[in-house]
DNA sequence: TTGTATGCGTTATCAT
DNA sequence: ATGATAACGCATACAA
């Protein structure tokens, strides 16, 4: 790979006119300009950005720091986070922690090697007081993505909202009872049982939580929960996975859905469309999240004085689709 | 960030004796071992990998040039190469084409620009000879991934075999007629009608096939097929994807799965298993592929000497679940 | 407009 | 065992 004091030599100038020509910056004789040009373009040279950064400049790297890159809806993300970078000419140095605090921890020291410019994080644990502590210290412009933390940029999705919208459907939808799976601290469990206490005082008796994932122990707990609630059901699941999981056992147990059960998952993953019946779903404005969390930082970059935190909810949309819509017979 | 030479200053020694210490290398002085060690630990240091690369030694980047990061086959190779990357101590350094040629080709630079050590490439045409002579002049290890480039190392799986299995499968679960959904220059295509062809000599008449994606003209083609060939159908979709929409069609048809259709799709995605009924899928040996791509391309990166071009057909593997299987009752 | 000199943080080759 | 010194490829301040 040619360098540019080769160029120099062959061209007969200066190593540091060279870098002039090649950046475009200072007036050049023009007879010079394209002699070096042409040689540069000849060889094919291609600046060294480890020489680059070595003087000064940036790296141009961003660290991409997440917990499963296998995981569909981070696999988009890091899809429209790319493309953001590449506008502003920069590249993702990837890591995938597993969700493990060990490899998280290596990897926050990698990054420091390779001096990247910023880091864009999905943590394993986003209030963890060791993990932030390490990131303070790092002194690397960075912004938290899809979690909240605090004291720390943060673009992420209001999942309590999203759980309103979900409740809120369901209700309009119909449903006298409620079956909800996942785990209760989530925020989109908070936001669902919100709302729905406000539209119905005795909501908690009609409400069933599963949290098992077992497909027969969850068939016997729907069981349960249609032999007491013959009104009709509204299921909201975690995510699209669980949801189409649940789909499967309505099928089997005999269920009607949307008739007898309206179900609403949540990522508002591909498959949703093709399902039999459509699965409603939640939609996370993915590409929307990646554009500001690489906004945020290219701004922190550029600025490294404005020491602002800022946090970014953004809001979730529901996309109904056949699996809850109470269709009037 | 401390640098060896401000280490150095701390430590009243020399910045090559720094040096010494942080790389365990030579016999040092045990007390200013300890005293630098220290030093170091204190201040968090850690090497600058710019400025290790210029003087000599590898970036430790790999590039990573992929087509599709957001489609979850390609997210969960790449979570594996990382995995593999990580274990040896290489990074990532991650681009998206999108398909797009001129993306491939500007990464194809700025892959360059950071003088990776390899590049794992998931070209957008595999055998395009602009492609190829641009990669050959780079002159970085390649291994080329799930296709098969002709003078590259490639590790990729064998379609053609795949497609004969999944043949064989439906044979022997009891179908009278086939309908393939694809494309026919597909290997998998290929090796399906080969198969079926040498136990069944009248074998196209009962083949028909579908491009088309419109559920609605779909539903349409079924109907004819299912009309004409009164006997069990197998269903071969050329991915998941397809295989659900699929599914979701005959589902809404009415036509008994696996009763009256075996149905078999290609990707093994999670949803597989959850579906009803829960559909048979090839399994492409995703951690396999990379596992392999990656110790042939660091033994490229360790011996450049070796120039000999590796082809790597893996075997992918079906998975067979109820959709296809043929219930005596 | 152009060349000289210097420094970025390492590694590596010398002496000592 | 350790310290000078040079070199990697580039940017930049300064001199001419």
């Amino acid at each position: 790979m040619i360098t540019m004091t080769e160029i120099a030599r062959l061209t007969g100038v200066s190593q540091p006119t060279v870098s002039r020509v090649l950046n475009g910056n200072q007036a050049v004789n023009p007879e010079v300009r394209e002699r070096v040009m042409a040689c540069a373009k000849a060889h094919g040279y291609q600046p060294n950005v480890m020489a680059q950064s070595l003087a000064g400049s940036r790296t141009h790297l961003i660290g991409v720091i997440l917990t499963d890159i296998s995981n569909a809806f981070f696999a988009d993300l890091v899809k429209y986070l790319e493309q953001e970078a590449r506008k502003s000419g920069f590249s993702l140095i990837l890591f995938n922690t597993n969700y493990e605090l060990l490899h998280e921890q290596e990897y926050l020291e990698v990054v420091q090697r390779y001096r990247v410019d910023g880091l864009i994080v999905v943590p394993v644990q986003e209030n963890a007081s060791k993990w932030k502590t390490h990131i303070h210290h790092l002194n690397i412009p960075t912004v938290v993505i899809t979690r909240r933390a605090e004291g720390l940029d943060s673009v992420y999705v209001d999942h309590q909202e999203a759980g309103a919208q979900v409740g809120r459907h369901l209700h309009e939808e119909g449903c006298e009872s409620y079956v909800f799976f996942g785990n209760t601290v989530d925020q989109k469990y908070q936001g669902f049982v919100e709302i729905l206490e406000e539209q119905d005082s005795a909501f908690r008796e009609k409400l069933t939580i599963i949290a098992i994932r077992d497909s027969n122990a969850v068939e016997r707990e729907l069981q349960k929960h249609f032999e007491q609630h013959p009104g009709r059901t509204g299921i909201f699941a975690y995510n699209d996975r669980r949801a189409l999981q649940i789909l499967g056992i309505l099928n089997k147990m005999g269920i009607e859905v949307p008739g007898r059960a309206g179900l609403v998952g949540f990522d508002n993953t591909y498959m949703c469309e093709y399902l039999y019946p459509p699965l409603s779903s939640v939609s996370q404005p993915n590409e929307a999240m990646a554009v500001k969390a690489m906004e945020l930082l290219l701004h922190k970059i550029q600025q490294p004085e404005d020491i602002h935190v800022e946090n970014w909810p953004m809001r979730a949309e529901l996309i109904p689709r056949e699996s809850s819509l109470f269709r009037k017979k």
